[in-house]
DNA sequence: GATTTGATTAACAAACTTGTTAATGCGAAG
DNA sequence: CTTCGCATTAACAAGTTTGTTAATCAAATC
């Protein structure tokens, strides 16, 4: 049982909650604050009351969602003291997960955020310089790898978007993959696990590991 | 200059190009029947008087767009006499183009079209046949290869997702892909086509074609 | 016990959005 | 020339949505 179920939370927190729900099924233009209040369980004036304006409760979860996503980077390319091949699988599969735990981050973040140019901005100042070191080491170790002809010399930024375009697709599109892919594979979410380890496979073969 | 530019088109015509417009940038929800209007230059009342309810004027749109990506898959696999490897590269190629010529259509798809279960299912009764039967196809012509050692046995469902994911990817994600990677490759435009092939090689990697 | 302060409610108001309608224009058919 | 039918317009109506406000409640403070 959790530890709080929403009706012994706070207003403030129930009202996020119901937020982030509603503005993730319906977008910000879709989204309904009476119908946020009545999901939250408190009278609808009680949002105005806390956020003051629809705009201000949806900028909340947006800056919360942002955060979120440097954490995925950071945590993105695996520990940097395992040999590459470790460290891509431990990425690759991070990332993965990550996403299968989130996965109606990614058509958020595209429609809504991405749709805005603030907050274009606000992701890029928050990732830019962890993208940047974590891209400028990979692409030395894979050098290095490449000079002793241990594998293929690749871009990492072309890797990176790789392995996110790869990971976050089936999620994204999981209304037709699901239906389209469900009598070969199973349900659903055993064509993930396969799925998920296709995509470690792509990567590595396309790095040639030897 | 245009064959037509929309002042001269009809007045039904006028009000489709401008609901797509309105429709693709903002989405349903976000989309207005004035501003449909207004950017077709004629009174809302028009807008009523052809299509009844904005949620019609949205359906055709909509049945249009399914049906653009009938075409897409059709042409997707390339033409079947050609040997397997110009096969798909012809194939990827294509795709890459479609999507590149229609760079918000993704975008529109999941969101707007993948939400409904009604066109989910139109979109599904559209595709079945023709992916299922190209999906058959495929992998007959993988598993001959692959019995003479010539590629590896891959799964052909896979590997047309492989496909979707690597091409469409780069253009939903287009304002942070562009922002940055800019400085590395260029114009986000130099980057679509270094792009391309860098998708084309990973699958033709993954399929390992000697 | 009275008072103060923050939380909550119900009612309301303003603005916006979709959709209708009655009147008008205008070209083609008779 | 008149009439008929379709296209078009302006005005309006109903419903919805966001946001405000004055009154009330409850708990802590004096």
């Amino acid at each position: 049982m959790d530890k709080e179920s929403s009706h012994s939370l706070n207003t403030e927190t129930k009202i996020l909650q119901a937020a982030e729900k509603e503005f993730f099924e319906k977008g910000y233009a879709g989204a309904r604050t009476a119908s946020i209040a009545e999901a939250a369980g408190v009278t609808h004036a009680m949002l105005h009351y806390y956020f003051r304006t629809k705009d201000k409760l949806f900028e909340r979860i947006v800056s919360e969602k942002i955060n979120m996503l440097g954490d995925i980077v950071l945590s993105g390319i695996g520990d940097s003291e395992l040999p590459l091949e470790d460290r891509i699988r431990q990425g690759v599969e991070r990332h993965f997960d990550f996403i299968s735990a989130h996965r109606d981050l990614p058509k958020f973040i595209v429609n809504e955020v991405l749709a805005r140019p603030e907050h274009i901005e606000m992701m890029r100042q928050n990732a830019r310089h962890i993208v940047n070191s974590l891209v400028d080491n990979l692409q030395r170790e894979i050098d290095d790898y490449a000079a002793q002809g241990l594998c293929r010399r690749v871009d990492a930024r072309m890797l990176l978007i790789d392995i996110i375009s790869l990971n976050v697709f089936p999620f994204m599109a999981a209304p037709i993959v699901s239906g389209a892919i469900g009598d070969s594979y199973g349900s659903y979410e055993e064509f993930l696990v396969m799925r998920k380890k296709e995509n470690l496979e792509t990567i590595l073969n396309k790095l040639k590991i030897r």
